[in-house]
DNA sequence: AACGCGCCCTGTCCGC
DNA sequence: TGCGGACAGGGCGCGT
């Protein structure tokens, strides 16, 4: 259930650990977890060798940020290959965790716990970057500037930036009339909300997941823009929601699980009215809501 | 062509 | 006690 407030998370831990490390080897144990495209020579033969210099959350995917290999030279050849632009140009490893994918420093305490490793960068600092993931529905990405500028068109809107605003969300919902909590899941539209967020950030904004999202009016989309900003800064600022899977870069669980008031509480108590909650499915997922807070 | 559904994958839980 | 099936749901590919 990695959604933005967990990515951002382990964003945050990894920043701060490992940026201006550099890459002494590549390992691939689960190679069904890197892009179609991609193999696993050229993730090591990219990779190795290289510096980190920036790590970066879009959406839900983690960023990891590489220098060129060599030192831009003033006059290539106008012959020079592919593979020789590629390493004159920085590179971007895109981490998407799926469900169970979690990325934790090696010399954290609950590295050694770890127990379905898929891919590990050795730094040279003698730790290592792992990357674990059950059930591998998480994937890993290497794009250059130019393929990550593509990737990043079909991602929509950072939904704590400034150009998230109401009136923004609202012209936008006005375009479909799929259900809101489904809208809210594409990350075409907006990046980074998953399954949990846009169940309780329609919940504390008073509208119902079934809901066309066209029917939306612009009260509704202000107080949903506040929804989302709130709960995702309340759950960035706990660590994120661990249910049973994630974990952040040191291998520990999030602080947001005691404080959903929706997700996952069917039957129990509204924390607004006292109705018990009800699950109802809908796009081949879970909603959760409050028939009577929630219109 | 926006939308909905099924699939990928594995661990856990529930009912018989 | 054991086992089969449902469920978890991010993202993508496909059919309508």
């Amino acid at each position: 259930m990695p959604e933005l407030p967990e990515v951002e998370t382990i964003v945050r831990d990894l920043r701060k650990r490992v940026t201006g490390r550099s890459v002494a080897a590549v390992h691939v144990i689960k190679a069904d977890i890197l892009a179609p495209d991609l193999s696993v020579d050229r993730l090591a033969r990219t990779l190795t060798g290289r510096l980190i210099t920036r790590i970066d959350r879009r959406g839900k995917n983690i960023l990891i940020e590489f220098a060129p290999a060599r030192a831009e030279s003033s006059n290539v050849s106008a012959e020079t290959s592919a593979r020789d632009r590629a390493a004159n140009s920085e590179a971007y490893l895109l981490i998407n965790l799926g469900m169970t994918g979690r990325v934790v420093v090696s010399d954290a305490p609950a590295a050694t716990a770890l127990e379905h490793v898929a891919a590990r960068l050795e730094l040279d600092d003698g730790h290592e970057i792992l990357y674990d993931d059950v059930r591998r529905f998480g994937r890993i990405e290497l794009h250059s500037p130019e393929s990550w500028a593509e990737r990043e068109r079909h991602l929509g809107i950072e939904p704590l930036s400034d150009a998230f605003t109401a009136d923004r969300l609202h012209d936008l919902t006005q375009r479909s009339r799929t259900p809101v909590r489904n809208w809210l899941l594409d990350q075409r539209r907006v990046a980074g909300i998953g399954n949990i967020y846009a169940n309780e950030a329609l919940f504390r904004a008073g509208i119902r997941p079934d809901r066309p999202a066209n029917s939306l009016d612009s009260a509704d989309a202000a107080r949903l823009r506040q929804a989302l900003r709130d709960v995702l800064t309340d759950a960035i600022r706990a660590r994120g929601t661990t249910f049973s899977d994630f974990r952040d870069a040191r291998g520990e669980a999030g602080g947001f699980e005691p404080r959903l008031e929706v997700y996952g509480r069917e039957g129990k108590p509204c924390v607004k009215c006292g109705r018990p909650i009800e699950r109802i499915v809908f796009g081949n997922r879970s909603a959760f809501l409050c028939p009577r807070c929630q219109r």
